[in-house]
DNA sequence: GCACTAACATAATCATATC
DNA sequence: GATATGATTATGTTAGTGC
């Protein structure tokens, strides 16, 4: 049993009881008939403008009366929002997993690496491998209780209980006064900030989101209660400044710290992976696998789930598997594309890509689609990570994973690569046989080196009048996101929707 | 409706910067 | 060494997704 583990009785948790209060509380700042506090109606319209808002989510409605300025009377929300649940494709899954299985406590270094890999912010990528040792611990716990005498961990790592190696933290983050002080007003308007509350205290302060979670974590823990004497009273009293943090961070930098200390030898969980991709199952979907090697690629955008439409409903996956090793068959269809709101595709900043040779994993950008025979061998361990013996790395029936996975560039171009020489990774490995891919029309036709098809559609003199505005600058979940852009009103971000389907789809 | 699981919460603890 | 605080952990809950 781990040291640090506790067992708390459930509904203890008086803070579950209070955060669901406090929506209702009068605490919040509630934008009239709309059931969003400031931030989160700021940050949400600019979601809607930039594309990172599924607009058919319940939650968009809210965004779009504001925008609109209905004034529809609407309830607060019973809480403050989450993240948008992100939709791991199955091959995603299955790196997590193969990843994981390579070693369930991984350092910085090893997530950031993955999380490049994968197109999966960093945070998320923690976060997974926290959920997922709380599945094996939860189902490793099931198994000890039917077979008492029983034997290790199920990760098969021989993980000593209680014992959790540390393999090297993230570098701390030095906050500094100023930011510390908005931070503070935060706190005090709002202990529970839902997701827009944090992106925009990102954009503030500069700090990533993910940071920002963890100081109210913090704060919360150490400061509970609230001041009574409102915010600027609570700052004077609670805020004493850090010694160090007189000087303002370069938020233009922050993000570019050094991930890890050199002399942490680098886990690569790709090798861990060589055989993963030989063994990845047929899925439905399509995927992008943009391995574009550029600074300013993988621009996650937190909770872009990128679940389009599914082309002929539930039962037409007419299977569009693939794996992560594939780096060719062109194509896209409407099923594999974006949809409405999921626009956000990883796109490349301008002018920060890298020369594609720079980085010898980072292959053109690709788009596949059609079905592909399954792997002949897969490996043996492919398919019996998943904690609950469920169907972790196997695609459920109808999954379509259906996602735009963005292969982030190294942003310093110190990502590790497999050494010469090393069996083929699943990321070098040659391309299956060509299947019944869909051939598109040429505009369409992706498969441009560090181009990705947005920024084709970019390069339009309306999307770039319209658009490029929009999205210049970074907005990766744990790069500091500058000052929050004018929101578009409803109807530019339909024009601007049109455009994009007419751009994609222009038969359609 | 149910199972699964990403997101998020807490408490506890570790790690690190500063004095 | 003391202190403050960022990072990570186990554990439990909430809510979105898919069947």
């Amino acid at each position: 049993m781990p040291s640090r583990g506790r067992s708390r009785a459930r509904g203890s948790r008086w803070s579950r009881s209070e955060h669901n209060r406090r929506s209702s509380d009068g605490a919040r700042i509630l934008l009239p008939g709309v059931g969003l506090n400031p931030y989160e109606a700021a940050e949400g319209i600019a979601s809607v403008a930039q594309g990172r808002v599924d607009l058919r989510a319940p939650e968009s409605e809210l965004l779009l009366q504001h925008m609109a300025s209905s004034g529809t009377p609407g309830g607060p929300l019973p809480r403050a929002p989450r993240r948008r649940r992100l939709v791991l494709t199955a091959s995603q899954k299955g790196a997590l997993q193969a990843f994981f299985q390579e070693n369930p406590y991984p350092g910085i270094t090893a997530r950031e690496h993955l999380a490049r890999e994968l197109a999966i912010s960093e945070s998320r990528i923690q976060v997974w491998v926290q959920n997922q040792r709380t599945r094996q611990l939860r189902q490793s716990r099931r198994l000890d209780s039917r077979i008492p005498q029983g034997e290790g961990p199920p990760n098969g790592k021989g993980q000593p209980p209680g014992r959790v190696p540390k393999e090297g933290r993230r570098k701390r983050t030095s906050i500094s006064a100023s930011q510390t002080s908005i931070l503070l007003q935060a706190f005090e308007e709002e202990r529970f900030p839902g997701i827009g509350m944090r992106e925009s205290l990102a954009r503030k302060t500069g700090i990533p989101e993910a940071r920002i979670q963890v100081w109210f974590q913090n704060r919360r823990a150490r400061h509970p209660g609230q001041s009574p004497s409102g915010p600027e009273n609570a700052l004077a009293a609670n805020h004493k400044p850090s010694p160090r943090g007189t000087v303002p961070l370069d938020q233009s930098h922050l993000w570019r710290v050094p991930r890890s200390s050199p002399n942490l030898a680098p886990f690569d969980p790709l090798a861990s992976m060589q055989t993963q991709a030989a063994g990845t199952p047929p899925v439905s979907s399509v995927d992008v696998v943009p391995p574009v090697s550029c600074g300013g690629f993988g621009r996650l955008i937190p909770g872009a789930s990128l679940v389009p439409p599914t082309l002929g409903g539930q039962g037409g996956n007419a299977a569009a598997p693939r794996d992560l090793g594939s780096r060719s068959c062109p194509g896209l269809t409407r099923g594999g594309g974006l949809s409405p709101g999921h626009a956000d595709l990883g796109l490349p900043s301008p002018g920060r890509c890298q020369q594609p040779k720079e980085h010898p994993s980072k292959a053109p950008l690709l788009l596949q689609v059609g079905p592909r025979p399954p792997p002949a061998d897969p490996p043996q361990h492919w398919g019996h990570a998943g904690p609950s013996g469920t169907d972790q790395a196997m695609p459920r029936r109808g999954q379509s994973s259906q996602a735009v996975m963005g292969t982030a560039g190294s942003q310093d171009g110190t990502g590790q690569q497999p050494a010469p020489g090393e069996s083929p990774a699943w990321w070098q490995q040659p391309p299956p046989p060509a299947g019944p891919c869909v051939p598109l029309p040429p505009q369409h036709q992706l498969c441009t080196d560090t181009s990705s098809f947005l920024q084709e559609l970019l390069s339009a003199d309306e999307m770039e009048e319209d658009v490029h505005p929009l999205w210049v600058g970074p907005l990766r979940e744990e790069e500091p996101p500058g000052p929050l852009e004018a929101p578009l009103s409803e109807d530019d971000y339909h024009a601007l929707l049109e455009m994009l389907q007419d751009s994609l789809w222009p038969q359609a």
